[in-house]
DNA sequence: CACGCACAGTATGCGCCACACGCAGTTGTA
DNA sequence: TACAACTGCGTGTGGCGCATACTGTGCGTG
């Protein structure tokens, strides 16, 4: 397979010529597969079978998002997908990048680069309750998928004018994206919890456990005295992430 | 193995009266499950288990730990386990607990709260690359074991002589202690892959991408100036994390 | 002192999963 | 027109968590 030379028509006007090839996951997220010219016509999308797997997870959740359901949604069969997409895992990086499409048109207003940073997170935890299956995703490395890395710059574009070094500002916007995350987390599996325990009501033999609850009643004085000051204390209440 | 091994905090020889009933995979957690004490003598325990499966994990990684490869690797058949353990989560969830022992008798030197509070985190960073299978675990809910709320609570303790507020103390814990998971989880996965890439190393077909070569070759200047930048500079080196 | 029952470990099987493989039919190109 | 590339499908494999029903064991009590 000899594929060098410039002989041949090229598509893409972009000067770029001859790529490297990518590794596996990343060739289709960057649109660099390329499908054959000959055969029937696909009957089916990436992007739709993207879009099912999102409509999935929105509805019931990650778990429920598997070959067998997704296919079936779209009324073809399992294996019909993998002419698509070359794993599972493959296609959860394209739902999470899907996820994270529109970055590039998002307005961060503010005068100065908290408010814009605070809006960023915001924006970003605005996604995450949208899309909630994020916060159980496998989490494989950083996120190399062009939407995210649209949206870490957006992030970046928030601290230009603060005086700090760029590997700060990465680091900054990571542990911003980080916590962010782990809140969205809890908040989601606390819903999840919640709505479960209300789904097994009948005659309540179970005595319904808040999160608050269940620490008073698990932390004893002596062997947790803060968490314990805390936890009988009022308000665990949020703020949302406007420090530093 | 130590008698005192995974669960029982502590034991009240007269206060084993009338505490309200736990929800299902916390009881276990905190030791208030009880046997029977008719039968035969259990040939296993809950510790064995945990233990079994913490070394699976460390070796092979999390996706390894099934309760049939557990259960073989003990010697008994998959159903057994079961008898002591309710589901497959609860022992993840042990095993959680499990990886965060010993946090009582840790000792946090350091003349002020930063120097404290950064052992601390230096700590957990420690168990985490001691324990990776924690980064990828599904995580569901905040941490109510008795080990992790021990951690949490000395995590605290770095704070006892800064001024803020109880809720705010914790929320810098939280914020610590996320940012350090998100930091050893993508080390891990980033030590994975470039494990697989060089087990698959046979003429080597696949270019060998290094995360800082892949973005330089997905990023491109004008859609991402920011993080061309930062990708073209050197050094995306790491400082932990002493920062606030 | 024997009997019953709570308990231990096991055997079997169900429904689900991701995915390998090979087939039949369709379509652009030589 | 012949061929090769391609699509979608049927079938099969090995694994998973776990429900259920069983056989045997040994303690507490009649």
């Amino acid at each position: 397979m000899s594929k060098d030379g410039g002989a041949g028509p090229v598509k893409d006007p972009q000067a770029g010529a001859q790529r490297p090839r990518l590794p596996p996951g990343l060739d289709l997220l960057w649109g660099r597969r390329e499908r054959g010219r000959h055969g029937p016509k696909p009957g089916l999308s990436v992007d739709a079978i993207v879009e099912a797997a999102v409509g999935l997870a929105d509805a019931e959740g990650l778990e429920a998002v598997s070959m067998a359901r997704v296919a079936n949604d779209l009324g073809f069969t399992t294996m019909s997908l993998y002419r698509y997409v070359s794993s599972k895992d493959e296609l959860l990086q394209l739902m999470w990048n899907a996820s994270a499409q529109g970055a590039e048109k998002l307005v961060l207003a503010g005068d100065d680069w908290r408010q814009r940073l605070r809006a960023w997170a915001m924006v970003q935890r605005g996604g995450l309750d949208r899309h909630p299956w994020i916060t159980q995703m496998p989490m494989a490395a950083p996120p190399l998928a062009p939407n995210s890395l649209t949206f870490v710059e957006r992030g970046l574009e928030t601290l230009d004018d603060t005086g700090i070094s760029e590997a700060d500002k990465l680091r900054v916007i990571g542990l911003i994206s980080s916590y962010t995350l782990s809140e969205a987390r809890m908040a989601y599996d606390a819903a999840r919890a919640a709505a479960k325990a209300q789904s097994a009501t009948d005659e309540a033999p179970v005595p319904q456990w808040s999160f608050e609850g269940l620490l008073r009643e698990l932390v004893d004085e002596h062997s947790y005295p803060r968490l314990h000051r805390i936890a009988w204390s009022d308000e665990i209440g949020s703020a949302p992430s406007g420090y530093d």
